[in-house]
RNA sequence: GGGGUUGUAGGGUAGCCUGGUCCAUCCUAUGGCGUUCGGGACGCUGUGACCUGAGUUCAAAUCUCAGCAACCCCA
């Protein structure tokens, strides 16, 4: 490869260029880097680092996060480390996590009387507040919610922002209720939150409920959140728990109904995770680097002068447009450094900024722009004096065209399968929809065949059909969905 | 959980098999100066690396062992 690397290199064998997006595992590392967003250099296994510019864009996804959730919930912050008495409470929830937490066993020298996990996730820490807040009825529902970091000791493959030691970025609720109902409907205000939230990301998700051996420890039922990535896999990105009363008995959690009753309460609990993040970049980018939704974009405009010698009249076209998008909230950066304009393209390409603006001479004789997309690279003159209007109309066009192209890769990818050998031949490929009478012994036998995962029974069309069991052969209205998972 | 491969400047690499030629090659990035600018400019001049530890040896980037880290495959 790098003998290769002369004078005549064709374009993508250019310093600066990424592996193709079909090569999925290699584009993703090295885009992270070359795009900074994460740094995984950083010496500890599972760990990796934020740049400032990948921090800017979760700080961006986060928001919109906060502003779905304060609807209805309130921010809070609980302690990373759990007393290991607290934490070894509910028997399920432990068998579910006790390979993977971390211990914190001493203070300085002194080994400690009670030893503390640092959080895998935050049930344990939270419930025991919980049983001293809850009193009455009327302190329901409760809703709360925290963005902060998790520690699991992953004993699978770790990568960057999909599968971590530290999840920096754990966004929990959890909602406490008087009764079973109305925690089931909080599940599915939940999916609902997160589809929004994923559409403003432009990412078209599949809702399903999970099959019983794949649901949360200590939970009567999860629905999950999946996104197709471009290798065919799944990931599982966003959760929602319907805890019932069972973390409630264990934390005793009781409230006193309208007729001076003691009652359990009935709790949900979900999370979304910076796999939002990983799936932001994986769906959208592209060979040339990052593709991003204009709202989380950290830039949204960037202006590159074309300048052929001294150019006054070019440059000032340059800053007053810029000055114009800025005054408007547009985050608009002016590129007027010495690198020749194409160094530029690439360099902004990467970053995935949404639109660039180049003014050159031949613009400014026309009193007009050159405006290129960066999902579809069309370039279009538009007039400067209507910039604004102009960038505005665009950015809506580019969200809706990243949410259609997503949607239709989903959409050609889910396959619609009659038999387990249909499915593996297709399970490398993407989604396959197959019948299942819903059965664990068919479930798991299906999984054992085709060496994938049953993600569920998905909401919607998807999940409606006729056919027979492939194990059972009993006829079923149910079309499970399988796929290969992060 | 099992197996394999790998670790050389910020990124990518040559050198390792067969120890000495290596104060380590090339591409890229990067600082300074100048000329440039409609898709990765050029000249001049700088900066920057053998993962960690132990061992073998007159001599280790190179061989051995351990640790740490990364990547790939299988369950």
């Amino acid at each position: 490869m790098a003998e290769t690397r002369n004078a005549d290199k064709k374009p993508e064998e250019k310093a600066e260029s990424l592996p193709s997006k079909s090569k999925f595992s290699e584009w993703y590392n090295e885009l992270l880097l070359v795009s900074q967003i994460m740094d995984v250099r950083y010496p500890v296994k599972g760990l990796y680092v934020w740049f400032p510019f990948g921090f800017d864009i979760r700080k961006r996804t986060y928001a919109i996060m906060r502003e779905l959730l304060d609807k209805d919930h309130q921010e809070t912050m609980f302690p990373l480390l759990i007393p290991e008495n607290e934490f070894m409470k509910e028997a399920e929830h432990i068998k579910g996590f006790e390979n993977e937490v971390y211990w914190v066993t001493h203070g300085g020298l002194t080994e400690l009387d009670m030893k503390l996990a640092l959080r895998p996730t935050s049930e344990t820490a939270i419930y025991p507040m919980y049983k001293v807040w809850v009193r009455s009825h009327a302190d329901l529902p409760l809703r709360l919610y925290q963005i902060v970091n998790t520690f699991r000791y992953e004993t699978k493959h770790t990568r960057p922002l999909i599968r971590l030691r530290e999840i920096t970025s754990f966004k929990e609720a959890h909602t406490v209720h008087t009764d079973w109902d109305d925690a089931a409907k909080q599940v599915e205000e939940a999916i609902r939150i997160y589809q929004e939230f994923y559409r403003r990301l432009a990412i078209p998700t599949i809702v399903s409920r999970r099959p019983d051996w794949d649901k949360f420890p200590g939970a009567d039922y999860t629905t999950a959140v999946d996104v197709l990535m471009p290798d065919g896999k799944t990931l599982q990105s966003g959760t929602a728990h319907h805890l019932a009363d069972n973390f409630a008995k264990t934390f005793d959690i009781k409230y006193e109904d309208i007729n001076g009753e003691q009652q359990y309460a009935h709790q949900t609990c979900y999370g979304v995770s910076e796999r939002s993040i990983a799936a932001l970049i994986s769906v959208h980018g592209d060979d040339k680097g990052l593709v991003l939704p204009p709202e989380v974009a950290p830039t949204q405009v960037v202006i590159i002068p074309i300048l052929f010698g001294k150019s006054d009249e070019i440059s000032k076209a340059c800053s007053d447009a810029a000055d114009t998008l800025c005054e408007n909230g547009i985050r608009v950066v002016l590129d007027d450094g010495d690198d020749r304009p194409g160094a530029k393209y690439y360099k902004w390409e990467m970053k995935g900024v949404p639109l660039r603006i180049e003014i050159g001479p031949r613009d400014l004789k026309n009193n007009a722009a050159t405006v290129v997309r960066r999902d579809t690279g069309v370039k279009e003159t538009a007039p400067l004096n209507n910039i604004l209007e102009e960038v505005k109309t665009r950015f809506e066009s580019i969200h809706e065209n990243l949410f259609e192209k997503a949607k239709k890769s989903l959409d050609e990818r889910i396959f619609d399968c009659a038999s387990l050998n249909e499915v593996k031949g297709k399970i490398h490929k993407g989604i396959a929809r197959i019948p299942w009478c819903g059965e664990r012994e068919c479930g798991l036998a299906m999984e054992e065949e085709v060496d994938a995962g049953i993600l569920g029974i998905p909401q919607g069309d998807v999940g409606k059909g006729k056919g027979n069991c492939p194990i059972c052969n009993k006829e079923t209205g149910n079309m499970a969905i399988m796929a290969r998972t992060y």
